[in-house]
DNA sequence: ACAAAAGTGTTTGGAGTACACCCATGA
DNA sequence: TCATGGGTGTACTCCAAACACTTTTGT
């Protein structure tokens, strides 16, 4: 293997999203800056500046491998931010200094989406840096470093547009066994509708790729919900 | 206005599309290389690496600007390339010297489609390579410089991904005034479609934004068609 | 008068939407 | 037995698709 060496141009972030069963949240770093003996602190998205003989989508593998311990994880290019101002902020260029060992200057991001299944415990093996789950509702009063708002923002557009599409990539959130009604909730939040209940079944009864279970719920203090899972191999093309 | 200095890292590629009336076509320069003796010819994309203080968004109007001296051109970024293998072509790193007069590594590129009207004469003030339109079904048969093929396929595919959705955007490619089956041939081209005549008629119909003209086609062996326009400003959101 | 493309209606099936009640389970 | 969510059917509307003949114009 050859030596790692940085590419101090051109980084990756990843915008994880997740899905508790209510709401949708999105991975963030916290981020803790010292700064004249007060403290500072803001989130970020996970990120690196890629390495010299890496491809692009290699880095977002490897930073979210990384960061979550897990491989096989959906991933999708969505959009490059390169505006000069992003690292326009000194806080921001420091801390990057400090962390990298590296000359900043000027650094274009290619920003990926990622989709994962919130239940799978992930080993947050990483850094000093903790990551947490936080409702995608409060990022626009969130502290963020660098332009991560505006990427983050963009990363959810993108997967309304492409869920519209390509429905397959809901099930990227939900656990292996799920229940019709914890993907109509989905399904709402990242359409921000409220459709039926019984129009919603009728859809999915027609896909041909959520098939029903012989199984239900356990020890819930009602009717117990049939649960289902999600077949790829039966996506028509 | 400040020095231009230019960042070598980072370059933005335009992968414009035209429509004569019956084909898809794309917008290439032809690059002529003497190597030992010997003239080697092939196409490339416009493009260019960025200024070190210019947006991408930016970049990618000004080397439109360059080429066809036209501006309020629809533009839209859709993926970036940074396989380290693409500049992994001796010959293309020793051109790209050549004409920047940089020291050329690794470059990661930002592609961005661009419609417009063929009709327009273009300024073709540009440099010694000159701009040519190829017919987009040739591309995968020609010469070209970098991963510029796998750059215009995806491209392709994003414009029909996106005028399913907006189908706005192809009246970019129509003249100002334009017949209807002008319209039906060149969506059935991004579509890879045939639609029925009739069923096409109504489905327009129903486009608010596309209003009837009182004028028809002069010159024409048959039956004049009746010309349309595009009126922008009744798009429904 | 002929060649060439323009323009025009009707029918059918499938998908989306609106809407209200009974069912199963645990507490 | 009650509270909580699970699960089901019907009627209407709208859109997409299939399909063939008459009209206009230039040569």
């Amino acid at each position: 293997m050859s030596e790692q060496v940085y590419n101090p141009h051109v980084s990756v972030d990843c915008v994880v999203f997740g899905f508790d069963g209510e709401q949708l949240k999105v991975l963030l770093l916290e981020r803790n800056i010292t700064e004249q003996n007060t403290e500072f602190n803001d989130k970020k998205l996970p990120g690196s500046i890629i390495l010299e003989e890496e491809d692009l989508d290699d880095a977002a593998t490897r930073i979210l491998n990384e960061l979550t311990g897990m491989r096989n994880i959906y991933l999708s290019q969505f959009h490059s931010f390169g505006n000069p101002a992003r690292t326009g902020n000194p806080r921001d260029v420091l801390w990057l200094e400090k962390t990298t060992q590296l000359k900043i200057g000027r650094i274009v991001t290619v920003a990926y989406v990622a989709l994962i299944k919130i239940d799978r415990k992930l080993a947050f093996a990483s850094e000093v840096s903790k990551a947490k789950w936080y409702d995608v509702k409060l990022v626009k009063d969130m502290n963020l470093a660098f332009d991560h708002r505006e990427i983050i923002l963009k990363g959810l557009e993108h997967i309304r547009r492409n869920t519209d599409l390509n429905p397959h990539a809901l099930f990227e959130l939900l656990p292996r066994k799920f229940t019709i009604s914890q993907l109509r909730t989905l399904y709402d939040m990242v359409h921000q509708t409220r459709s039926d209940v019984r129009n919603f079944q009728k859809k999915v009864a027609q896909w041909p790729f959520v098939v029903m279970l012989d199984e239900t719920e356990k020890n819930v203090a009602h009717r117990a919900a049939r649960l289902y899972k999600f077949d790829r191999k039966k996506i028509n093309y």
